[in-house]
Parts: structure tokens; sequence; C-alpha cells
DNA sequence: AAACTATGGTATCTTTTGGATACCAACGCT
DNA sequence: AGCGTTGGTATCCAAAAGATACCATAGTTT
């Protein structure tokens, strides 16, 4: 069913390792609204509510580092910068969406596991 | 409004939640070693190598709140406890997995270009 | 002309989280 | 008596997240 422990923690740690970039507070929802085609950073800003500039900032380094977004200034005044999905970061949506399913589907249970762990915590 | 924006979003914010649980640094290679069938808190710990007891805990408590594995105390001296993946654990890993897939294939990719944004930054 | 707005950030500070270390209780073993 | 085992918790410090303020520059409003 399942190979060699052995084998399955470097698997792991390498699901972590993109995990650690994929699964943060922002990144799935930048990721999301890149979708659809390129957006300006302000728009970025503006359509996920509650993200600060900085965070914005650091989550699309990130996500430009890796491969998954590319980032593209117009020397303009006020400045306009584009940042879209690469191929990579378009492929990265298949498995994402996969597990986002999953999480749409799911969220019920999870969420009544937690109101019962909870209500346990509290006697 | 944007309505089919705002569903997305919606979305973005559930798969957001989920990945907030399975995205940490610990979660997946927990649920990995967990994956042949139950395990006691010493065997998680030293199997996974550098984790603390105290993230070891952290993590396998909020493993338990959303239902993905049980706690099964055994009253002895000394105290044993067991961790099993639920049903929900185990289904989780298939998503799980298929993220995994994709990262272990592409990881050489997100390396390069990793390498690349490095360079160019330097320069 | 002064003030205000838009843009894509960075610098600075505070709060939250991660992680290392030490300690505990209760028993068995030597 | 003293040490090891087990599954934690308490404490402290470092790291990351997050809020806020500020910047340069042009166009628009007053």
């Amino acid at each position: 069913m399942k190979p060699a422990l052995h084998f399955e923690s470097e698997d792991c740690r390498a699901v972590s390792d993109i995990l650690g970039r994929v699964g943060d507070k922002w990144t799935v929802l930048v990721v999301g609204y890149l979708s659809d085609g390129p957006m300006r950073f302000s728009e970025l800003l503006r359509g996920i509510g509650g993200i600060s500039q900085k965070m914005l900032t650091t989550t699309l380094r990130g996500l430009e580092r890796d491969g998954f977004v590319t980032r593209k200034v117009f020397p303009s005044i006020p400045p306009r910068v584009d940042y879209e999905l690469t191929d990579l970061g378009r492929e990265l949506r298949v498995p994402v969406n996969a597990l986002g399913d999953w999480a749409r589907k799911n969220m019920s249970r999870v969420n009544e596991a937690r109101a019962r762990f909870d209500k346990v915590q509290s006697d």
C-alpha cells in the first residue's frame, strides 16, 4: 500500500517544503485571484480583504522567487505593477484546487469536530 | 458587487483555513507517519527528527481538534498515548498526497526558480 | 498654488507564534 | 537510593506576522 517509512519521510519533507510556501495564510488566496489573468498590486490589495500591503508584498515576492508568478513593472506615474501566474503557477492550481475541493466538501465535518472538541474541553 | 469573485473568495478562504491546519511545518509529516497505523507519542517524537515535544503536542492537539486523529490514553505507568488517523484523516491523505506528488515532480523547477531569483537579486 | 489622490512599495514598532530548555509525577530496574 | 521512561506543561527567547507611518511623483481638485 504505502512505501517504507524512510522514503515516505523524505517525500513528506518535500511536501512540507512546498506546503511551507503554499500553505501560509495568504498564498492560496493570491493564487486564486490571479487565476483569471494578470492583476496589479492594488487590485489584489483591494480584492483580498484584510491583507496588509506588507504581507501582500511578502507573499508576492515569495511566489515570484519560487517561479509561480511574474512581476512586470510599468515605469509610469503613479507606478503600475502587474502580477501574473506562470505556467508553473497554473500547474500548481490543479493539486491546490483538488485540495480546495476536498476542503469545501469536508469543511462541515471539520467544523463539527472542532465544535465537539471545544465543547468537551470546556467541561 | 462582484458575485463570481465573491464566491471564489469564500472558497479560497475555506481552502486557506484547511491549509492553515495542513500547511504548517509539521502536520504533513505527522500525518505521514500515522499512515501506517497508530503510533504512540514517543515513537512520533523519535521518528520525526527535529520536532520538539511542545510542537508535537501542539500539532497533535490541532489534528485531534479538527477530527483528523484520535487520542487514546492507556492509564499505565509510565503513561502510554496512542494517536491514530480517523476516517477523515485518511481521506485527507488523498488530496495531500496529490499535492505531494506534484511537489516531488516539480521541486527541481521550484529550486531552479529560486536559484535564478536569488542570483538576480544579488547583482 | 496648495492640497489631495493614487501607486507600490519600505521602515518601524508591536503582537503573535515557534522553538529550546527545564521540570513534573509515578513507577520499574539495578 | 538513584536513574530511566513517558507524556506532557511552564518558561523564556527568537522569529514571524501584522499594523501603521512614510516616501516620491505626477495628475486632479479647490
